[in-house]
DNA sequence: TTTCTGCAAACTGTTAACGGTTTTCCGTTA
DNA sequence: TAACGGAAAACCGTTAACAGTTTGCAGAAA
């Protein structure tokens, strides 16, 4: 049994769903919802005060995701990852982004590359020193990569895998896979070919970067 | 005003939304509901006598293939597609099915380049004789690529662009904007690579093949 | 005529209750 | 002791009703 938190910013416009799913997503991230765990509507909506049907909303969201796993009629349990999932997770990721390199380095857009570029300074200042932040960083830069492709359908694509790659990136800086300083390599090498309009490399650099993640994690995730 | 179906397959043990989600989606694709139009959940679920519950469910499903937006507070419009939709719908699809060609190439899973094959059969058959019959199998050869990937995820980012892809394929077809022959071909070349096992050309043949789809269409679909 | 203002109708987001299926638990039997 | 069976509780899918916001329209003002 666990307390779940509605985020601060309520009663707003927001359908109440969105912040369920927040709190929800937190509560697995967070680690206090553990994998094959069930998640009973009911349970979850007087926790939160609130009535079933946002609940179920909020549940559906994150199944999107990849969070949970919803059974009909039986109900529905957090997601458990094997190695088939990181595999899966990795190389769709992998073109995802590729493919969004290879957008954003035909737009030559100025003010994405700034960001980018902003990212991995962050990236540097943090170092091994701290992964959290540089963690965060990195993450900042892949979605920065993705939504400045322009692709919307790219992006949407991409923010429902979100939290799983967050995931990978948190384990991979916390576990001390890689080093940063070769983490950011991997981001610079992205960065010069989407300056220099090479479109061919950015995709391969970055489709190259988020799948060899994968193999890193596959052991360290499922032991 | 329209008559929406409920399917013939009804009191089993599926979801009610699933079954608006089917009447929708086929009025949608039939064009008695026009882009830009609005759905009313209340409307919708006493045409289908139902309550808006289900109705709710079956909008979230079809906003998330891409038929419909939904405008929180506003209301769920049917979608109106433009160039760059066209061009983030084929090439968005071109990375999934090239990754699919790729998973599939490594398999080597006898059955389901069976499978494939009998597809390209039944378009021969067709031929230019019958578009509706010939755009059946082009579809169901793409389904079955992903599918037979193995990658449940892949499959599942498909599953959510098919309807749109169908309606790509059955314009392309019905439109005679590329010949039936010139299409079984570049089917044949994708399957060829997969018989070899080569990753690299079947996952290059079903990204091209899936990709130059989109500027054949964005002339004739935004007309 | 055109623009603004306020009211009424319509619609979405949310809640609470119902019905039927699934799960759990306990007593019985082998 | 272990396996089975059935009743009771729990829970999901669905429905109907409520509340607040948005939209559309009618009449007033310019």
């Amino acid at each position: 049994m666990i307390t779940l938190h509605l985020h601060k910013s309520d009663l707003v416009g927001v359908p109440l769903g969105h912040h369920a799913a927040d709190s929800i997503r937190d509560a697995i991230l967070q680690g206090s919802l553990r994998p094959d765990e069930r998640l009973v509507e009911s349970a979850i909506a007087s926790q939160l005060n609130l009535s079933r049907g946002p609940v179920r909303d909020a549940l559906r969201q994150l199944a999107l995701e990849g969070l949970v796993v919803i059974v009909p009629r039986r109900g529905t349990f957090v997601s458990r990852l094997d190695r088939a999932d990181i595999r899966e997770i990795s190389t769709l990721r992998a073109v995802i982004e590729g493919l969004a390199a290879r957008f954003l380095a035909v737009r030559r857009d100025q003010a994405a590359v700034d960001q980018l570029e902003e990212c991995l300074n962050a990236m540097a200042e943090a170092g091994d020193a701290d992964p959290v932040r540089f963690a965060t960083f990195d993450l900042k830069f892949h979605e920065t990569l993705v939504r400045a492709s322009g692709h919307r359908r790219l992006y949407h694509s991409w923010a429902n895998l979100r939290t799983q790659i967050w995931m990978f990136i948190r384990e991979t800086r916390l576990g001390n896979l890689r080093s940063a300083e070769g983490t950011r390599e991997f981001h610079q090498t992205i960065v010069r070919a989407i300056r220099a309009g090479d479109a061919a490399e950015a995709e391969r650099a970055a489709r190259h970067h988020s799948e060899s993640t994968g193999p890193e994690l596959e052991d360290y995730l499922t032991r």
